[in-house]
DNA sequence: TGTACATCAGTGAACGCGCGTTCACTGATGTAC
DNA sequence: TGTACATCAGTGAACGCGCGTTCACTGATGTAC
């Protein structure tokens, strides 16, 4: 058991972490503010200092724990999903990547904002985890025409994704040039019909 | 002839936006300083105001000037472009955006930063410019499926200028999710071959 | 268990800096005659 | 053309505010005996 020093520490810095991503999704990244972040921690302004370096340090943790939750939501659309048909399978991932995006517009947001760059260590988990996200797209595409070369289905599957990010991104960020968000399910199938038909 | 009184304004709002630009393309829009903007016009800091409302007005100008430029460029490629097929117009202007996208990446990239609502007057001359750029995909696509309904045909051109877009965003941004700069190419062209040939 | 001391998290006022914007003043340009 | 006055752009020091971070102090928790 933790003494209570320790226990502390983790509710603060639990409660720090919650109160930066209600934040984020109610006022945008670029809102944040560490008093804001103090006050509804319930906690002094200079206590962030003393759990996290900076604040900086803190926003990494929100966003890989946002990205964390995506990741989440993905897995657990494309669990028992193996009978369905690969164009299925690719159907379900975007339309699950959408409804994360819609559903958490500001989290999602939050996502790609700022360089990668910026970050502090090039996280392993960050590599696991966009490897996680794209092999939901490569073993589709892999099904749908099993003779492609991996190298090619690497840069098809990074295509792809980028494509259909493309749609949502401008959907989510009402870009005139964009698609709505009824339209984003036709647009996303349309692109997928084409690509599985071209592929096969 | 304009007094020397209007000429000298003139001349220093065109070395203001100048300086603007500039600045971006080096240090991005986020690094913009109205000092440094001073100094480059080779202007007093309160001149600025006497030309330009604020600093925003100054960005918006700045944008539409990058917008202009780019819109341009797209049309001078894409004059005189009749001969080719409907795939390969699609072909030279996604090539002819991505250039101007690697060329130019933080002028690029600032067409995208900020809310569209944070501009002023939801400008005209915006919708124009993005017509006559939705208008070079419309075209070809016409040309592939003459038949498709025009509510059907605004919809995929808007999805495929939104992937494609896509494409070259995370290009540009470093994405490990994205295909790298050698790749685009035959990333969109991967994209542009699958979706004509499922319209035909 | 109790006591004395040590450690360290919590506190929030204060620091320091950046930066957009203002404003009283100066001097160049324009106008009237 | 010249003179007197009016106008308005140019100047840059100063203002005001926001905000991340620090730090001397307090008090709770941990440890030794």
């Amino acid at each position: 058991m933790l003494g209570k020093r320790e226990q502390k520490r983790a509710d603060l810095k639990a409660k720090l972490l919650a109160a930066t991503i209600l934040r984020i999704e109610n006022d945008g990244i670029a809102s944040l503010r560490a008093r804001d972040l103090a006050k509804d921690a319930g906690c002094a302004l200079g206590a962030i200092y003393n759990i996290y370096e900076d604040l900086d340090e803190l926003i990494f943790h929100a966003k890989v724990e946002i990205f964390r939750r995506m990741e989440e939501r993905l897995a657990d659309t494309m669990s028992n999903t193996h009978d369905l048909s690969p164009l299925d399978q690719m159907r379900k991932l975007t339309s699950s990547y959408f409804q994360f995006a819609q559903d958490n517009t500001k989290l999602w947001t939050a996502l790609f904002t700022g360089d990668l760059t910026d970050q502090r260590d090039v996280p392993k988990w960050y590599q696991d985890a966009l490897m996680r996200l794209m092999g939901h797209i490569h073993g589709p595409l892999k099904k749908i025409a099993p003779n492609t070369s991996d190298k090619e289905l690497s840069l098809q599957t990074r295509t792809l994704f980028s494509a259909i990010h493309g749609v949502i991104l401008l959907s989510i960020q009402d870009r005139p040039s964009g698609v709505t968000h009824q339209e984003v399910e036709k647009a996303t199938d349309w692109l997928l019909e084409s690509i599985s038909k071209h592929m096969k």
